[in-house]
RNA sequence: GGGCGCAUAGCUCAGUUGGUUUAGAGCACCUGCCUUACAAGCAGGGGGUCGGGGGUUCGAAUCCCUCUGCGCCCA
């Protein structure tokens, strides 16, 4: 027996409100001791989801909370429906991030990185990573996130780095990946090289310089230029004019001085200059600029390199050596000015690319990098979304896919960083030689083996290469490491587990990480790593604002857990996550969330203290052949609703399907069914065969329910009734049609629909009117034939439950009551007598609108219909349609008409 | 500068291949209620003509063009 058997239970010592904080340690540690979210290989299929790894000295923010909110729900779904589900969890080290933080916080204890080996300041790293890491993973079980905790992997882990080691092998041996002197986007203050997309473009208020230089042969005359960076005019090597710019003829092979050097330098005509824009003289400084670069590389021009890693000059002799590249500017500035050749200064708008990580301007910057070739990687990665073996959610990310990867470049892969996994490469000292390999101890045979050097070479002799690899590097090997599939490709787990299904992350890392773990997927497995990409939007406060610690506008989840359970706050984040879009997160949705399990709560509350005693309530089910109205209704709606839900599921549409079993708990259960089902007598309970079945579809509900909200649908599914021990909410079988059946294409909905809009017009006559809801009523119903007679009179009890003190009279030749309160419901009139209480005047001009609008209607498709071209060209059934809409409002017409004329009288 | 996308109620969004009654939901709002579980609740109600303009069509929120505004990605 689990620890919340009813046994014994006492229906009145259900607290009112659902406390969610020990329900929640409860069932975390239940579902843990019984090894439920644990997965191992077996006969059953495979239901795989890695986590995208978040960094591991990090805290949960609202991303994470969204983001595992949404695996869980797929997770737990999976499972119910009977796979063998592995949620795999881990942690990413977050080279640059990592190594950050852990440089400030050696700042902050007075020690430079600089003062430190690289074994000493990896130990450090290490020492952060054991104090810190984990914890994320740690807050996300309180959320729920139902992993196999057991696999929990780490980037850094020896066979995550040997994954990758040997990845960066074989990508070398088949010519993937090259060493280069290139241009790259250099972060000064990291440090390091940064990838494409690790740069922000940001808009900037900058000056456009206008600097003359002199011609060789008459320094009198001159020509101008502009430029936004003077202090890297010191390495101009050219300047460079449009070959139709009408100066070109005259000017192309002529020299002009550099200011501020003796240097002279030719002019050279180049498409690639923009007339219209500055001068329409552009200054080529391949050292510096990634444009000019190509330009130097297509003239034959020399590199001139004046700036240091950290982004100060290095000009020996010059007096600007050694000043910061924005001191350089000023002074620069200063000093053409001062020798007569700044023409002038504008003000411009320019986009300056940022780094990510520490928000310094980016200095394009040339220097000796590793490069992986990624077209032939990017061609099957491609073709797998084009051909549907991937489908993307929202399928409009795939468009910004195919532009990215058809137009892919070259990816940087090494970091000038000391924490990650280092590149494993070795070069003979005082030499150029490479030799690639997973271990010294190879790359030392692959070295005697073709250096010139041979046997004579030791280890001591090599020397590895400084650089790390950029940590996408490792985290595009997740899906298959995890599984430890590239260091051995044939065992079990990746055998089984390969390929996983749903990926869930932003749209923001869909180049970084998705992208290439595709690439990888195939590269190594021939095979993609998943088959559905969910992409969900970014967590952004009211004012659209995106969510971040600098802003400090986001609440703490775990406050928020604390606040409103984890239920509520899961329910928060889906509910309003319309797929693919950014949330506007508001606490209010966690509340509505808290609000909506304590509705539960209450419901269930409420059927436990109408609980017959003397029938056997033990085995509840749910009655798939009901015969009351309403019975039929809820089972109808049960049937619908799990349609629309696994149809939502199928397009990741995950809010949807909370809308639905929202609604359906909510609205149907709730406010009708269980209204139904109170029985008269205030004292009684509900008859036995009607609870067991009211418990029935609650069961099935919950069940529907539980991968959004695990705790309370555990809570409630315990009690409603004994269980064996090892059972539990969140290994049933999730509701499937065969389950419940298809919907029928019965009349049952609008029956019932009849019978609501009944009693909806008895309170909204009390309301409108200002009566008591105790104020009886008698309802006056003048059927159209007998069988509807016979409908609503055995519908009679309940409306005149609903309808609090009112009795029901229906008939098809009953006598319209004077003074009466009218409607038309379905083809029925009703009327409500109310002598001296009604405002006739009123009442007209309710029922005068209400014909309005149905003339107005009418008008509309008489219009069509007298349209000839309507009849011949639209579709039979449409046509016919219209005809029936045209009946039935003259139909109705009539009776407004009628009722109207009595009222007058 | 290039590409993609979005504009529907006060807010956030649905609205499947153009034709289920002249558009739906949640929240917010207004009114009245402690009515046998829930005021973390119940009942009732108001609110949009689908960004502007033009076109295709018997018929457009839905397709095309254009203008305006916004967002994202890439340079």
């Amino acid at each position: 027996m689990s620890q919340a058997s009813p046994k014994g239970f006492n229906p009145e010592s259900i607290a009112k409100h659902f406390e969610p904080g020990a329900s929640e340690s409860k069932w975390t540690t239940y579902w843990e001791s019984q090894g439920f979210f644990n997965s191992t290989p077996d006969d059953r299929e495979p239901y795989t989801v890695v986590i995208p790894p978040p960094n591991v000295t990090g805290v949960l923010h609202m991303g994470h909370m969204l983001n595992n909110s949404l695996q869980d729900v797929l997770v737990r779904k999976a499972r119910m429906q009977g796979y063998n589900t592995c949620w795999v969890p881990g942690t990413d080290h977050a080279s640059i991030a990592t190594e950050a933080k852990v440089v400030q916080k050696l700042r902050a204890e007075g020690i430079k990185k600089s003062d430190l080996s690289r074994e000493e300041f990896l130990e450090k790293a290490w020492d952060w990573t054991h104090e810190h890491g984990g914890v994320i993973l740690r807050q996300l079980k309180t959320l729920g996130a139902s992993c196999d905790w057991t696999r929990t992997r780490f980037t850094l882990d020896d066979e995550m780095s040997e994954a990758v080691l040997a990845t960066f092998v074989k990508l070398y041996d088949e010519g993937y990946i090259y060493r280069g002197k290139r241009m790259v986007h250099w972060d000064p203050v990291a440090q390091t090289a940064l990838s494409d997309e690790e740069v922000l473009y940001k808009e900037q208020q900058g000056q456009l310089y206008h600097v003359n230089y002199p011609f060789e042969e008459d320094p009198t005359t001159f020509l101008t230029i502009a430029t936004t960076r003077p202090e890297t005019i010191m390495a101009d090597v050219a300047i460079a004019i449009h070959p139709e710019d009408p100066r070109a003829a005259t000017w192309v092979g002529k020299h002009v001085r550099v200011p501020l050097t003796e240097r002279l330098v030719p002019i050279i005509a180049d498409e690639y200059v923009d007339p219209e824009f500055g001068t329409g003289c552009l200054k080529i400084t391949p050292a510096h600029d990634p444009n000019d670069y190509e330009i130097g590389q297509r003239h034959n021009l020399p590199i001139l390199d004046i700036l240091s890693e950290t982004g100060h000059i290095q000009l020996e002799g010059s007096p600007f050596d050694g000043l910061d590249r924005f001191e350089a500017r000023k002074a620069v500035v200063k000093a053409l000015d001062a020798d007569g050749l700044l023409a002038k200064t504008e003000e411009l708008v320019n986009q300056v690319g940022t780094s990510e990580r520490t928000g310094a301007v980016i200095e394009p910057r040339l220097s000796l990098q590793w490069f992986c070739r990624m077209e032939e990687l990017a061609k099957p990665a491609i073709k797998a979304v084009k051909d549907g073996e991937i489908r993307f959610h929202p399928g409009k990310f795939e468009n910004t896919y195919f532009h990215w990867m058809e137009n892919i470049r070259d990816w940087c892969i090494s970091r000038q960083l000391w924490w990650g996994h280092r590149i494993p490469a070795w070069t003979v000292e005082g030499d150029d030689a490479v030799f690639v390999a997973r271990t010294a101890e190879e790359a030392l045979s692959k070295a005697q083996a073709s250096h010139p050097k041979g046997e004579t070479l030791t280890i001591m002799d090599l020397k590895q290469d400084e650089d790390v690899l950029d940590t996408w590097f490792s985290s595009w090997l997740w899906p298959i490491s995890v599984f430890d599939g590239v260091t051995q490709p044939d065992n079990q787990d990746i055998a089984y587990y390969y390929p996983t299904q749903h990926l869930v992350t932003a749209p923001e890392i869909l180049f970084f990480w998705v992208a290439r773990m595709i690439m990888a997927g195939y590269y190594l497995k021939g095979e993609a790593p998943f088959t559905d990409v969910v992409l969900h939007g970014i967590v952004r406060d009211k004012k659209r604002q995106k969510m971040s610690k600098s802003l400090g506008n986001s609440p703490d989840p775990l406050d928020l857990i604390t606040q409103f359970g984890a239920d509520g706050t899961r329910f928060g984040m889906i509910f309003s996550t319309p797929s693919g879009n950014d949330i506007l997160f508001d606490e209010a949705l966690c509340e509505q969330g808290r609000n909506f399990a304590n509705k539960l709560w209450n419901a269930f509350r409420f059927l436990m203290l109408k609980r017959p005693t003397e029938a056997d309530t033990s085995t509840i089910k749910l009655d798939l052949q009901p015969e009351s109205l309403v019975d039929q209704y809820m089972l109808e709606r049960l049937r619908q609703t799990v349609r629309n839900v696994h149809q939502a599921f199928g397009d990741a549409r995950l809010n949807d399907a909370l809308h639905e079993i929202y609604t359906l708990l909510w609205d149907d259960y709730c406010d009708w069914y269980i209204e139904v089902l109170k029985p008269t007598d205030f004292e009684a309970p509900i008859d036995p065969e009607q609870w067991v079945r009211a418990m029935g579809t609650f069961e099935a509900m919950i069940r529907m329910l539980h991968p959004y909200m695990p705790f309370i649908t555990e809570e409630l599914w315990q009690t409603m009734q004994p269980r064996d021990e090892g059972d539990a909410c969140t290994i049933q079988p999730y509701p499937t049609q065969e389950e419940v059946g298809e919907p029928t294409s019965s009349t049952i909905v609008t029956d019932f629909g009849r019978v609501q809009e009944l009693i909806t017009f008895i309170r909204n006559t009390r309301a409108s009117l200002g009566l008591s809801p105790k104020h009886p009523l008698h309802i006056v119903l003048q059927t159209s034939d007998k069988p509807s007679e016979e409908f609503w009179m055995a519908q009679q009890p309940l409306i005149e439950k609903l309808g609090f003190e009112c009795t029901l009279s229906a008939k098809t030749d009953i006598a319209k009551p004077a003074s009466s309160r009218s409607t038309l419901i379905g083809e029925e009139r009703c009327f409500i007598p109310l002598e001296g209480i009604i405002d006739i005047d009123a009442e007209v001009d309710r029922l005068q609108k209400e014909i309005q609008r149905l003339e107005g209607f009418q008008k509309g498709i008489q219009k069509k219909l007298e349209n000839p071209k309507f009849v011949e060209s639209a579709p039979e059934d449409v046509v016919a349609k219209e005809r029936k809409k045209l009946d039935d409002s003259s139909q109705s017409l009539e009776s407004y008409r009628t009722m109207l004329e009595e009222l007058r009288a």
